[in-house]
DNA sequence: GTTCTTGCAAATCGTTTGCACAATA
DNA sequence: TATTGTGCAAACGATTTGCAAGAAC
């Protein structure tokens, strides 16, 4: 098992392009930015360390309904909006933990650990592609 | 394209299939169920039909963290949580329309569509596994 | 120098698809 | 009989893994 972890080069700018990305970036968008800097770089790197950042809890990942995990460097409270058309995702500023009668104390047995709160929706971009389809 | 839709021995099966095993099963376990009912019948042909059955509303898909899908008999307003160790997905009564201040105003231009609360936790058969293995 | 990490290619897993045959309406 | 649906096998896309060579400590 790993011990020790080295900070590489890839490593830096693999965590470096999921911030300057920003928004909740997939695997393979962050390999392309990542190759633009260190074109070698393949694309199980990116997923390794990805998987690395994740676990140091420098990253979390974002359970979508895309087949695509989504990573996301933003460490506070927050919640996501995905877009049913495009799969673009962005924050949105719900904070669970003032929600009344939240978490439901009936949980069927279960350890609360986690709380995901996750909208789905149209976005600026794509409602106003259909918008001028309507019009054509 | 398929306009009408027929009445087949292993959509009744796949559906049935669904609704019995309760728990949100996923493709694989539906199948499993179906063969020994239907021994012949193909995991595209659950595939398939779980596809069609779900645009029809029949059933619903449970978005999650794990790669496989989940489906859902339950047309009623719910929530789910997880189990972080074993996979299990069980119902939780939460009713996002009930909640205050939900949803928010500011969904950065979205237009919303659907309100998915996803928990994870760690559920009674699992913590139940982790008092055992200490005490041994 | 030891051990972690990389790059490459091959493997894996859940799911989808092409196609000839079978079943439904 | 006109389609829709099936079973099988092969294809697919996202992710993981085995391994020999390279880099960090």
């Amino acid at each position: 098992m790993s011990e020790v972890r080295r900070n590489t080069r890839q490593r830096q700018v693999i965590l470096r392009a999921v911030r300057e990305l920003g928004c909740h970036p997939t695997a393979e968008q962050v390999y392309d930015r990542v190759r633009s800097e260190l074109p070698r770089t393949s694309l199980s790197t990116v997923y390794r360390n990805l998987g690395v950042l994740a676990d140091q809890g420098l990253l979390s990942t974002v359970a979508g309904a895309g087949k695509e995990v989504h990573y996301d460097h933003n460490r506070e409270e927050h919640c996501h909006i995905r877009c049913s058309l495009c799969g673009r995702i962005c924050d949105v500023d719900i904070f669970p933990s003032d929600m009344e009668g939240f978490p439901p104390e009936d949980l069927s047995g279960f350890i609360l650990q986690e709380v995901s709160i996750n909208l789905v929706g149209i976005c600026p971009a794509c409602s106003g592609k259909m918008e001028k389809e309507k019009t054509v």
